[in-house]
DNA sequence: CGCTGACAGATCGTATACAATCTGAGTAGA
DNA sequence: TCTACTCAGATTGTATACGATCTGTCAGCG
C-alpha cells in the first residue's frame, strides 16, 4: 500500500538528504552502494538519480556516474533572479486573497521554522524553503508550484555550498512580516518585502566570506584560466 | 562522432516528433516498438521516456506505460500565464541590449520562420517556437532558458491540442515588431507588445473552436462527475 | 440476456549478466 | 628522478531474462 513506487521512495529520499545538505554539494553517488543501501538494484537507484539529474540536483557524467551538484556562483546568483521574479509573481496573485485557513497554515509554517531553529536542528533550511513552496502551492498554479520547488530545492545546496555556517541569518521575522502583508493587501508592500527577503538571503547566504565556503574547483581556476 | 549518447538522440527525436505535433496528444508509446524502431534496447527507450516524463511531454503511469501529454484546458491557460512572466523578464533583459550579431540571428530566425509557413512545412510549429527559445538563450540565463524552453516546448503540444488548424495564424509580423522594439530600446513598449502577442497565439490557438479540438476525456466529464 | 471469473497475449517492472570505460598503482625505460 | 605504459579493480552502460500487472475475450452461471 505505498503510495509511491521504489525509484519515488529513493528519488525523494536522496532529494531530502541533499536538500537537508547531509550530502555535500560535489558527493559521489555510487550506484552499487545505494542500492544496498535501500535494498534495490541498480536499475531503481539509476532511475532516482536520473530524475534528480533532470532536477539539476545531482550531475551525471558518462562512465563517471552522479555526484550532488555544486553550482557555481554565477549560477548561484542568476538561480536567485529567477527566483526573485517567480516568487513576485507569487506575492502579485496571493496578496489579499489569502483564506483563514491559508494563513493559518503559513503560520504554523513558521512557527515549526521557529523550533527547528532554536533548536538547531539539521532541517531548519529545508522548513525555511518549504514556506516559499507553500506559498507557491497557494497560487494554485501547477506550473508556478513546479518551478518554484525546483528553485527552492537548488537554493538550498548553493546556500550550503556558498553560504556561511551562521545559525544568525533566521528568516523567521521576515516571514511572518511577508504573511502580515499578504493579508494586508497591500501589493506593492508584498512585492517589496519578498524582494527584500530574498535578498536578504542572498546576501546573508553569499557575501560573508563563508567559514565553510570551500570555493570549487572552477572559481579557484577562474583566474588562472583566463587565454594566453 | 554523435555528440550525445544514445539515449540522448532517442529522447530528442522522441520530442521532436511530439513538438512537430506528428505524434498526437494522447499517443501510446509503447517501449518495445521504440526500441525496435531505434535499434536499442528497452532500457534506453526508456530512460528516453522517463526524461520526457520529467519535462512533463510524456505521462508515465504505472504498468501502463508512457503517452504523449494531453494537458487540459485549464492548464494550457496555466501554462501560457507562467509563460507570458518569463517572456516578460526576457524582453526586460534583452531590450535596448541587443548586439548586432544577436538582431541579425533574431532576423533570419524570422525568415526561417516565413519561409516555412508560406511552404506549409510541419516544421513551422516549432520553429515559431524556436524564436522565443532563441530570445531566451540571448539573456544568458542558464535558468531562464532551460524554463523558456519546456514553456514552448509544452506550448506547441496545447496548440495542437486545443487549437485550430488554420494557417493562417501566423507570427511572423508580431515577431517582426518585436524585433524592432527590442532594438529601439523601449521597455514598456517592448512589454506590451509581447504580452499582446503571446495573448494572441493563446486566443488564436485555443479560442476558435477548432475543427481538430476534441476536449478531452476529463473536460467532457466535468460536468457529469458532480457530486451526488 | 447479462454478469462473473478465468485465461491468453501484450506490456511493463526489476534484477542481473556481461561488456565497456575509467582510475590509480605499479613497473620498465630514458 | 621522471615519464610512459600496462593491467587490475571498480564503476558505469546496455541488453536481456523473468516475474508482475493489465486488457480484452470467452465460457459458465444465474
Amino acid at each position: 500500500m505505498v503510495q509511491g513506487s521504489r525509484v519515488e521512495i529513493v528519488h525523494q529520499a536522496l532529494r531530502r538528504a541533499i536538500v537537508e545538505q547531509a550530502l555535500e554539494p560535489g558527493a559521489k553517488l555510487p550506484e552499487d552502494a545505494i542500492g544496498e543501501r535501500f535494498g534495490v538494484s541498480r536499475t531503481i537507484v539509476r532511475r532516482a538519480l536520473e530524475r534528480l539529474a533532470a532536477e539539476e540536483l545531482v550531475a551525471m557524467q558518462p562512465n563517471r556516474g552522479a555526484s550532488v551538484v555544486a553550482p557555481t556562483l554565477e549560477e548561484a546568483r542568476d538561480l536567485f533572479e529567477i527566483r526573485m521574479e517567480l516568487e513576485d509573481v507569487v506575492v502579485r496573485r496571493l496578496c489579499g486573497r489569502l483564506t483563514a485557513a491559508q494563513i493559518e497554515r503559513l503560520k504554523s509554517a513558521v512557527a515549526g521554522e521557529q523550533e527547528a531553529h532554536l533548536q538547531r536542528r539539521r532541517d531548519y533550511i529545508r522548513l525555511s524553503g518549504e514556506f516559499h513552496v507553500i506559498l507557491a502551492d497557494m497560487t494554485e498554479s501547477p506550473m508556478l508550484r513546479r518551478y518554484l520547488r525546483q528553485l527552492v530545492w537548488r537554493s538550498a545546496l548553493v546556500l550550503r555550498l556558498h553560504g556561511r555556517p551562521d545559525w544568525e541569518d533566521c528568516n523567521v521575522h521576515e516571514h511572518h512580516a511577508l504573511i502580515a502583508a499578504l493579508i494586508a493587501g497591500d501589493v506593492e508592500q508584498c512585492r517589496r518585502l519578498m524582494a527584500a527577503h530574498l535578498r536578504a538571503v542572498l546576501t546573508r547566504g553569499l557575501k560573508g566570506g563563508g567559514a565553510r565556503s570551500e570555493p570549487s574547483l572552477w572559481d579557484i581556476l577562474a583566474v588562472y584560466a583566463a587565454p594566453t
